[in-house]
DNA sequence: CAAATTACCTATTGACATGGTAGGTAATTC
DNA sequence: GAATTACCTACCATGTCAATAGGTAATTTG
């Protein structure tokens, strides 16, 4: 599996966000149950997204998390990147990969970088605000 | 990681049958040799090639294994949904899945349901005779 | 001030997949 | 009959995933 729980759930987080942004800060405690997931979790989960701008905290009664980009600004494949670490779909294409000896004679590692761009463009050419546009109704027609 | 070990090496595997075709039946001994990768482990990815129908192997001395289709005919994707079970990038979209009960509320899976089209799709529109006509030399120009 | 509420932090855990290894048996050829 | 090969099953070490547990720090409200 290549998108884990991580990155999936920081994006339902900032969708839940984004829908209850005339609120103000929205605590956690409400995103964790309208989603179903654990708010232990979560916690876990949020603290890239504050650390790279994404949303901010404020705590006490009444705080909670806010949107400090637009939907529009907040690319998915960035979203993912930051969750996910990267989005490398094998080895020897991730991040903290040792490099590999093979990799000038390899005859198949052209086609994981080609696939490793598709990945990234695909995901870049989303944003937050795409997603709220999309309708539910609609998984019924695939 | 979405595409492991198993994928990755029963590609290798089959190019380097496809470049010794004229050879007749290739003992994997030579194949883990030359690859650089473990014979035991290879022997454990071949099987489920073997069984649909993708290569044919001969016991005994003189045997080995033997491309069955042209490299024309194997779809990229084929190989790679046997080898590695299937190509979800998310848990919801497995096979094995149990169905979200989310997914029809869920704003994100429609995304997800794409993605998985692109990935089948771009691995679809490759077969085995396309990676054996990349230049390994090219990767220096990515 | 005290209680409640919230974010924030670190450690631990159970389950599972990955990437092998080990040790054979069955078939075939020389 | 010896060598070579595919084929088969069990086992194992390691790491990641998906949480849980148990707090502390900051802030608001009564």
């Amino acid at each position: 599996m290549m998108i884990s729980t991580r990155g999936r759930y920081a994006l339902r987080v900032l969708l839940d966000l984004a829908e209850h942004a005339k609120e103000g800060f929205v605590p956690m405690k409400d995103v964790a149950k309208r989603q179903g997931i654990s708010l232990k979790y979560l916690e876990r989960i949020i603290p890239v997204l504050v650390k790279h701008g994404i949303v901010d905290g404020v705590q006490g009664k009444g705080g909670g998390y806010r949107l400090v980009k637009e939907p529009e600004e907040l690319k998915i494949g960035d979203i993912l990147r930051l969750t996910e670490g990267d989005l490398a779909p094998v080895a020897c294409l991730a991040c903290d990969a040792t490099p590999c000896e093979r990799e000038y004679e390899c005859r198949t590692y052209p086609m994981w970088v080609e696939f490793y761009r598709v990945i990234n463009e695909f995901f870049d050419s989303k944003t937050l605000a795409d997603i709220i546009r999309t309708d539910p109704a609609d998984n019924y027609s695939i």
